[in-house]
Order: C-alpha cells, then structure tokens, then sequence
DNA sequence: GGAGTTCCTTGACGCAGGTCAAAAACCGCT
DNA sequence: AGCGGTTTTTGACCTGCGTCAAGGAACTCC
C-alpha cells in the first residue's frame, strides 16, 4: 500500500471504502509540503479542493482588517480541512496557515465529485463530519457569547483532558498566544486566567504541560 | 398534491425528487402545532428526527443558568432544522422554541434513514445544506469574536437587505430583545447603538421598520 | 557565548458594554 | 377606551477585559 493510500485509509471521512476506492483516491490527490507559518489559503480565495493532514498542524482562521484573529479549528494529523466549499463553487469561508511545517494531501474538487456521487457511504461519512464541526462551532458560539474568559478556558482544559489516557494532565499544542486566539481573548488576558488558576490551585503549570489538581474545581468553573 | 407535500417540494433540502419520493415524504412526516414561545426541545434532548416550519417561526438557542441566551438561527417557513442529530444518535446540541404560533412537519430519523441511502441527490442537498449553516456558523464566531455591537448590528441590517425586493427598506422578524440575543447583546446596549445609528442619520426607525439612509457608511461601520 | 527572535508575563489604564432600576411606549383583549 | 402584559428606552453605575508598554524567559542561529 503507497503512503498516501495509508494516510487515506485512517482518515474518517474515508471510512468504510474499498481498498481499491482508496488507491483511486490516493491517485487523485497530491502532496503540498508547507512551511511554518506559511499561507494554504485565505478567506475569499476561489476553492478547489480541501486537504488532508499528513503531518505537523494547521490552523483555520478569520482575521479584521486591524489583524486580530480568531482560530476557529486547528488539524492534526488525518483530519480534513476546508470541505465545506467543494459543495457549492463558492470561496473560502476562512483563511488557513501552518503551525507547524506540515505535509498535505490535497484532492481537487473536480475529480472528487465522481467519488462521491458512486459512493453513498463516502456521503453519509462527509455528512457525519460535517454535523460534527457544526457541533463544535455551536459550543463556540456559546462559548463566546454566554461565558467570560475562565469559564471558557477551564470548559478546554476539559474538553483537552477527554479522549486520552491521563485525565489529570494536559500539554498544549498551540503557543499560549494561539490558544488565546482560539478562545477569543488576547496574550495578557489568558496568561492572567493562567495565573489565577495556579494561584488558586485548580492547576500547576509547568511550561505548555498543565496538571489538573482540581478538576471539580475546574468543572464549576466551566459552568 | 397533499398539502405537505406542497410544503416539502418547496424545501431546499428536497429539491430535484421525484414527484413520488416527496408523496412517500408526506407519508413519513407528522404535524405538530406549537404555541408561541413553547418549548419544541431541549438541549441535551434525545434526538430522534428533524423539523421543517410550514408556518410560524422558531428559534435555534443555547442558554446558560443565569437564564442568558444566544440565539444560533431563526428559521421561517419551508426552512428545515434540527438535521445535524440525525447523522449520529447524539442528543441536540442547541435547543428550539418557537417565536410565533407555528405549524412544523416532523420528520422520524428511522424512516428517514432509508429514504436517505436510497437517494443521492437527498444527500447531496443535505451536505449543501449543512455546508451553507457551517459557513453561517463561521460568520457568526467571526462577528462575535472580532466585532463590536455596532459592527454587528450594522452587518446584520446589510444582511437582511440582501435577497429582497427593497434594498433600502427591511423588517425586522424579531422583538429587539430578541435580536440583542442573536447578536449576542443585551437588548439596552443594542436600543442604544439604534439610538446612535438613528441620531447620526445612518437609519431612521418606525417600529420594526427601518429605512437605510446611508448604506455606505453602513458597510463601513460593519468593517 | 552573545544577539536576535519569538513567546510569555506583569502592571497601569480606559472603555465598551453588562446590569439594575424605573419610566415610557406598545400591544392585544375585553 | 381602558387595563395588564410585554417590549423598548433611558439613566447611572461598575467591571471584565482589551490595549499599551516594558521587562523576562526560552529557543534558534551565527
């Protein structure tokens, strides 16, 4: 089996399909290395296609016109990105960029619409993926507009402790700064949250790896 | 043609079926009346199916304890919501009342599910669909996180001018306070950025008429 | 090892907007 | 027309957090 084929077959929109399904989808694809901090797209570019994350870490984004930011997703490794345009010609919603140097499948629009349409499981699997980002965007939503700056810190601190193994231990995959941006706040303002809750004992930070001591604590804080 | 029938061949959502496959639709569906301001779900709430409005309005929301609430979406007739439960049994994320006495056509998941696989075309409107709410969702974080009240308000008037016959005339289809909920406000500060607005000669308001005096400066103030 | 970078923290300050309270306008009903 | 209920407006007050500025800390690259 090729690389591509591999990376393919662990991703879950890819789910369910034929060996051979992925070889052909492999075929259609091609690889983007990417730079630190380098540009994959931004808001308002023609789409064509979406990417899949071989390695390193992307960030999807909107920015003003003063250059604040707000991070709405970040993709690790067999996630997609940027599906939503191949469903209707229109541009890119948000803008997209490297964390990390990373590599990239990406698969053009044309190619795949064929694909899809001779398989319903491949549509039933984009429509799970779909239903569940718009999931994760409504608790943003909430996030932003119904809780203060510690409830939505401590509510990640959660949601980053589900799905692995230690529930008591944490290390962020974002600068401080990043994180900021992704929860709507700025630098300063999170690193004070930070603070408070060292002080108060709810959590111990040592660099980007943070224990949790207190996790009910944590809870309540959340809301 | 039944009267649901009539109702569901005019959603997005069925559009290109087969004059039979909307009559087997109707079969499927169930109506339910809703009072004003009743509950139709709750957040949490097992989901077994989906709603279309024949008549009425209702809200999409999230509210906390303190009884503070964010409105996600306001859907009119021939307008579908709830879809996203149906693609993995997990309980709705948001929850829904109605803002006017309406008329819904509910849709069980079981009896969806085959209808669904056995048509294409079904799922592809579905992912549109579902793509055009994602993109909603992107443009609500973006107002919420990079804007102020202002900038919010003014890109909404610009918004509900789009797709109508006078550009410089809407209504609003909410009660104020239900607006400062949608933009994430409280209805004072949002009476006082219409109070501002007015004063500086950008709108001027009668009731839930509001006339556009400058769109130019409007679309400046919404960045 | 020093000189940039980039990232993080801390302090001081100001303001957008949330909250409380009360008046005013509006609405459907009988 | 008048009444009880919502909805909207206005005023006064207060606070969370964004911003500016400056100092550390950690990492990379000669």
């Amino acid at each position: 089996m090729s690389e591509y084929a591999a990376i393919i077959s662990r991703c879950s929109l890819f789910q369910g399909l034929s060996e051979q399904d992925i070889r052909s989808l492999a075929g259609i694809c091609s690889e983007k290395k990417i730079a630190r901090s380098e540009l994959i797209f931004v808001e308002g570019a023609p789409a064509q296609g979406f990417y899949l994350v071989a390695q390193g870490q992307v960030k999807i984004f909107k920015s003003n016109a003063e250059g604040k930011e707000i991070i709405l997703h970040v993709c690790g490794p067999v996630e997609s990105f940027a599906e939503v345009p191949v469903f209707h010609g229109a541009p890119y919603p948000a803008s997209a960029s490297a964390t990390q140097a990373s590599r990239l499948l990406y698969f053009p629009r044309a190619e795949l619409a064929e694909t899809i349409s001779r398989h319903p499981t491949l549509s039933l699997n984009m429509l799970a993926n779909l239903a569940q980002k718009l999931r994760r965007f409504t608790k943003q939503i909430e996030s932003l507009a119904l809780k203060e700056v510690p409830a939505r810190l401590a509510s990640h601190l959660i949601y980053l402790t589900e799905n692995q193994k230690h529930p008591d231990r944490v290390t962020l995959r974002l600068p401080k700064g990043q994180l900021a941006n992704l929860l709507g706040t700025s630098p300063e303002t999170l690193s004070r949250v930070f603070a408070r809750l060292t002080e108060a004992g709810v959590i111990r930070m040592e660099g980007k790896d943070i224990s949790i001591l207190d996790r009910d604590e944590l809870i309540r804080l959340a809301d």
